[in-house]
RNA sequence: UGAGGGAUCGUCUAGUGGCAGGACGACGGGUUCUGGCCCCGUUAACCUAGGUUCGAAUCCUAGUCCCUCAGCCA
C-alpha cells in the first residue's frame, strides 16, 4: 500500500461516511495533443493506484475538445504509454468527443434556464469587457438576449451559419466576480475544423470548463483529481454542475511534478523536438515516457518513484537522483550482468600461450542465483578499461598501475609489468602483464588479496558495438530559472550525449534483443536501443551509471589539493 | 495592489493537541571476486512574532514569502 497523503485521507473519510456509497471512481483525462511525460506518470499512478487500492475503477478519458491540436497518433501513444506503465482501463476508454451531443443538450438546458447566452463580441472585445484582476468587468450588450433568440442563435451556430470567432456561447454568471473565470466564461466557440474523431459533424466545440465537469458527471466519477493550476477552475466546475443539477463529483487539486535538470512544460518539450535539439519525442534524454522507456527505465521503477515522491499541495521540485535511485534499485535486482569495455586498452598476458584460449564461468546476477551463469572466453590478448590504468597511481588507487596486481573478474590475477607507449604521442597504447595460473576463476589459494577487480573482454572474441552515454539534458538544476531575455535552451548540457563507436562487449551480446537491459559490470545499466540497433549490431543506451565511490574519493582528493 | 492556494531536514514527504518519523542526498564505517548491492552509524527541519494550553508543526491573532488566474487552450 502506498504511503498516506491528503487525498487518501479524504477518500478514507468518504468511504467511512458513505459519501459516494463507498464507491471510488477516478479517471486519467489527457488531451491527445502531445506525448505523455514523467509528470503524467504521477497522475496516472495516483488515479489508477487509488482506484486499485480502494477497490474502485479508473477510466481513461481523452479530453479532445480542441480539434486543431489533437490527433489519433497522440491517442495511440498515450494508450501505449499507460499500458506500458502497467495500468488497465479495461473497456472504459472514453472520449469527451463521444459526449458532444449530450453536452450540446446540456448547453440548451442552460440557455433555457437563462444561465447562458450567445455573445457577438469579438475576442478582443471580450477581453476588454472582462476587466482586470483588480477592476470588475462589464456586461456584454448581448447579455440580455431572450431565451428564444439565444436558442435560435445557438442552433444556427451549430448549423454552421457563422464564421469562426463570430459568436460564442457564454455562461451568464457575474461580470464583477472576483474570480475572473466566473466573469461569464465561454462555453462554446465556433471552429470550422475537422475533428480527428467526429470529422465534420461539428463546427462548434465545447470548452474545457464545460466539458470536463460534465464528463466527470456522466462517468459518475467520485474524486476528480487534477493539478494545482485548476484550483481557480473549481468554482466554475461546481457552478456548471449545480446549474444543471446533475451528479456532482469532487474536484481535488494536487501539485504537479517538477524534476531537477529537466523541463516538463509541453511548450518547451515541443521546442526541443521541433528545434532538432533532441532526436524526437523518444530521445532517451527526454522526460517523455517514450524517451524514458527507450533510455531503459522500467515501469516498476517509475511506479516506485511515483510512490516515493508522494502527493501534496505544495509546489516542489524532486531531485532527479531519486528517479535514478528507483531505476538502479529495480535493475540491480533484475538486470543480467555482462562485461563491456567502453574505452578499450589492449592488454597482452605475456606468459599466457599464444595459441591457447579457455572458457570461464561467470554468474549472471549475484542478486539472483536462479539467473544462472554463462561461459566467457579468455585468451592472451584482452581489453580493459582505459580508465582502469594509471601510470602513476594516486592515493587509494586499487586498479592497474605499473607493478600492481589486480583481479580480472571471473578470471585470473594479473600484474602489470610494462606500459607500452606510442613513440610519437607518448600515449599508453598497450599493457604487458603476467597472470598467475594458480588464480583461475579469480581466487588465490595462498590467501593473498587484491584490492581491485576489473572487467575485461577477450580481444579475439569481443564484439565491437556503439554505446551512447547520456547525462542530464540541462546542466542547471532549474532550467526554467532563466534571466530576462535568456532562452531556456541556453541551459542545455552540451555533453548530454556522448557516442562511443568502438566499444567491446562479450560475444553473446551480439544478438541482444532491442529493449533488453543489462548491467555492464562496474559501469552502469544499459539497454539495447530499439531505434538504431540492427541484427547482430546492437547499439546500447546507458540508462544510468552505477554509484561511483571512487569518483567521489578522487573528487575530494582534488578539492583538497 | 482582487480572488484562490501553499510554507516541516539540502530535496521529497509523514505527522491533525502528547518523544518531529521515513525516503533520497551528503558524510563515516562494516562487508564484498562489481570502489555495485547489502548492513551500521552521523548529519539535518516545523516561515516569523505574539497568544491559548500542563503540553502547539497541529488551535487562535497578526505578519512575511512563494504559486495560480485577465485563451474563443487544457
Amino acid at each position: 500500500m502506498a504511503p498516506s497523503n491528503f487525498i487518501r485521507a479524504i477518500i478514507d473519510e468518504d468511504v467511512e461516511t458513505g459519501k459516494w456509497d463507498g464507491r471510488v471512481m477516478t479517471r486519467f483525462p489527457p488531451e491527445p495533443n502531445g506525448y505523455l511525460h514523467i509528470g503524467h506518470a504521477k497522475s496516472i499512478c495516483l488515479n489508477f493506484g487509488l482506484a486499485n487500492d480502494f477497490g474502485g475503477r479508473c477510466n481513461l478519458r481523452f479530453d479532445d475538445t480542441d480539434p486543431s491540436k489533437e490527433s489519433m497518433e497522440y491517442v495511440e501513444s498515450i494508450k501505449a504509454d499507460v499500458r506500458w506503465l502497467g495500468f488497465d482501463w479495461q473497456d472504459r476508454e472514453y472520449y469527451a468527443s463521444d459526449y458532444f451531443e449530450r453536452l450540446y443538450d446540456y448547453a440548451v438546458t442552460l440557455i433555457k434556464a437563462g444561465k447562458a447566452y450567445v455573445d457577438d463580441l469579438s475576442p478582443e472585445e471580450i477581453r476588454q469587457y472582462r476587466g482586470t484582476l483588480t477592476e470588475p468587468g462589464k456586461n456584454s450588450p448581448y447579455r440580455g438576449r431572450s431565451v428564444a433568440e439565444n436558442l435560435d442563435l445557438f442552433t444556427r451556430m451549430r448549423d454552421g451559419e457563422f464564421e469562426d470567432g463570430a459568436r460564442v456561447l457564454r455562461a451568464k454568471i457575474d461580470m464583477a466576480a472576483p474570480n475572473l473565470l466566473m466573469r461569464d466564461p465561454t462555453l462554446y466557440r465556433i471552429k470550422h475544423v475537422s475533428h480527428y474523431r467526429t470529422a465534420d459533424r461539428w463546427c462548434i466545440y465545447p470548452m474545457y470548463d464545460f466539458t470536463h465537469c460534465l464528463s466527470d458527471s456522466i462517468e459518475k466519477i467520485t474524486h476528480s483529481l487534477c493539478t494545482l493550476e485548476f484550483e481557480i477552475n473549481r468554482e466554475l466546475y461546481d457552478w456548471v454542475l449545480d446549474a444543471l443539477a446533475v451528479y456532482h463529483p469532487q474536484q481535488i487539486e494536487f501539485a504537479r511534478l517538477n524534476l531537477t535538470h529537466t523541463v516538463l512544460s509541453k511548450r518547451k518539450l515541443i521546442e526541443l523536438v521541433k528545434g532538432g535539439i533532441v532526436d524526437g519525442w523518444d530521445d532517451p534524454r527526454m522526460p517523455t515516457l517514450s524517451g524514458i522507456r527507450r533510455r531503459g527505465y522500467t515501469p516498476a521503477a517509475i511506479r516506485n518513484f511515483c510512490e516515493r515522491i508522494g502527493v501534496a499541495k505544495a509546489n516542489s521540485t524532486v531531485d532527479i537522483a531519486l528517479l535514478e535511485h528507483s531505476v538502479r534499485e529495480d535493475l540491480n535486482q533484475n538486470a543480467m550482468r555482462v562485461m563491456a569495455v567502453l574505452n578499450p586498452l589492449k592488454v597482452v598476458i605475456t606468459n599466457y600461450p599464444e595459441d591457447r584460449q579457455e572458457e570461464l564461468e561467470a554468474d549472471n546476477n549475484p542478486e539472483n542465483p536462479s539467473a544462472g551463469s554463462r561461459r566467457i572466453p579468455f585468451s592472451r590478448v584482452l581489453y580493459v578499461e582505459r580508465d582502469d590504468f594509471r601510470e602513476e597511481a594516486p592515493r587509494k588507487w586499487f586498479r592497474l598501475a605499473p607493478g600492481r596486481e589486480v583481479r580480472l573478474k571471473h578470471a585470473y590475477y594479473i600484474t602489470c609489468n610494462e606500459a607500452v607507449k606510442d613513440e610519437q604521442t607518448g600515449e599508453v597504447i598497450e599493457l604487458h602483464c603476467t597472470y598467475d595460473p594458480q588464480t583461475r576463476g579469480g581466487w588465490s589459494q595462498d590467501g593473498r588479496k587484491v584490492k581491485g577487480t576489473l572487467h575485461w573482454v577477450s580481444s579475439a572474441h569481443a564484439v565491437e558495438v556503439e554505446v551512447r552515454l547520456y547525462d542530464h539534458l540541462f546542466s542547471k538544476e532549474d532550467p526554467n530559472a532563466v534571466a530576462g531575455g535568456e532562452d531556456f535552451k541556453e541551459g542545455i548540457n552540451p555533453d548530454s550525449l556522448q557516442i562511443l563507436p568502438n566499444c567491446r562487449v562479450e560475444p553473446a551480446l551480439a544478438d541482444a534483443k532491442p529493449g533488453s537491459r543489462y548491467q555492464f559490470l562496474r559501469l552502469g545499466y544499459f539497454c539495447v536501443d530499439p531505434k538504431y540497433s540492427a541484427p547482430g549490431k546492437p547499439v546500447f543506451n546507458r540508462t544510468v551509471t552505477l554509484r561511483d565511490t571512487w569518483a567521489k574519493i578522487e573528487k575530494s582528493q582534488k578539492n583538497k589539493a
